[in-house]
DNA sequence: GCGTGTGAAATGCTTCACAGCG
DNA sequence: CGCTGTGAAGCATTTCACACGC
């Protein structure tokens, strides 16, 4: 199976290989996609090989063509629905930010337990009762699943979507869920995050980082 | 030097410990961790070596004990000063989970670039102009800053940070940045995670995962 | 020569397994 | 016994280095 890392790394890419062709670029070399990424050049290759490289030597590889076979690999070709149960701080900040996202993904339903939120809309989106989320998954066929709720309230919501078909949840809520084996749990705990960068900023004694203010290296 | 993943876990561990001392416990064994935190149990030892354990055989953790132990490591003893970059979406979503946020890590600055912005508390926090950036981030001795600014602003922003002292960045915008050496830098794509995600949710075939709906096993 | 694709080596992280203590 | 601390083994991911094609 493909390693997470390079599924990640493979979805910068295919966003940086968006910016070159919009800018016009019919070519990129794997140092190219390495120095506007933060990988190294070998990386790269290692990471087009798993979706199935088409570079050719010495051309490296043909932008849209490449876009293409990434995207082949990336996305489901119906695209992805996606529900947000929370439309508190996170939540509000992030159906903005998605609603105008590329097509392929899209948060289709947003909920809350707040009875005042619910018939009103936000950024767009109506909030709609808890009362409703199993017949809107199965409806819309949605599969993943943002948790943006308080930490309380987390585990109770991933059984209920889990049960109602979910496969991806991305998690806010400093909580760890437990969840079936067949379901991919994403956690993002801001004040984890912040805390591990304060930490870092403090200690900053590595010895040597390969990246560096000056143009990379490539190789 | 401790790994970053570890770093992580001990500050989610910390927080488990508070809960853990809130609830009057006063002991914890490494499983117990594990359970809650989605470790193993060889794994929260490994983890809490790295911070000088205190364990004791049979008896399991002082939960008093082991948080100030962490706490020592993780945390700086004056507390940590955050900037805020950025007061759109994503910074004014920041903004009120860290204004009541531990003491200990603090955001006491937030900047923008909007003028209509400029001079308006937002969550109790006055935007800064950024032509103060320079001057607050040394006399508030802040090492760490928060970038939740569009991309095509990012780079131009993260070196002036880092000029001003900056080294630790917690980076929001959808682009690499290249930074000196020294400085920390910590990327939260959104778009990319539930890409992901969504991607992973798709799949859904990793033959054996060892959470479950269950309760753990522990060892 | 220049850059890709890819075995093979190196590195880093996790899990195993067990000695030692209570 | 049950649980911690920890060498050593086991995996996963990254990097090296080089054959091949342009």
């Amino acid at each position: 199976m493909v390693p997470e890392r390079t599924v990640e790394r493979l979805h910068r890419y295919c966003r940086l290989l968006n910016g070159l062709k919009q800018a016009g670029q019919e070519t990129v070399f794997s140092h190219d996609l390495a120095g506007l990424s933060g990988a190294t050049s070998a990386q790269v290759r290692r990471d087009l090989m798993a979706a199935g490289s088409i570079g050719r030597a010495k051309l490296g590889y043909d932008v849209r063509g490449l876009l293409k076979r990434l995207r082949e690999f990336l996305f489901a070709e119906e695209g992805d629905n996606v529900a947000l149960f929370g439309i508190g701080n996170i939540g509000m900040a992030l159906l903005p930010y998605f609603l105008k996202y590329r097509p392929g993904l899209r948060i289709v339903a947003a909920f809350d337990s707040s009875e005042w939120k619910i018939g009103r809309v936000f950024h767009g989106r109506e909030c709609l009762a808890m009362k409703q989320v199993e017949p809107v998954i199965s409806e819309k066929d949605i599969r993943t699943a943002i948790l943006a709720i308080p930490a309380s309230a987390a585990q109770a919501v991933a059984e209920r979507v889990c049960a109602a078909g979910i496969t991806g949840i991305l998690n806010f809520a400093p909580v760890f869920l437990k969840v079936p084996a067949d379901v991919w749990v994403e956690n993002i705990d801001m004040g984890v995050v912040l805390e591990k960068v304060a930490f870092m900023a403090r200690q900053r004694i590595y010895e040597e980082s390969k990246e560096s203010f000056e143009i990379e290296v490539g190789d």
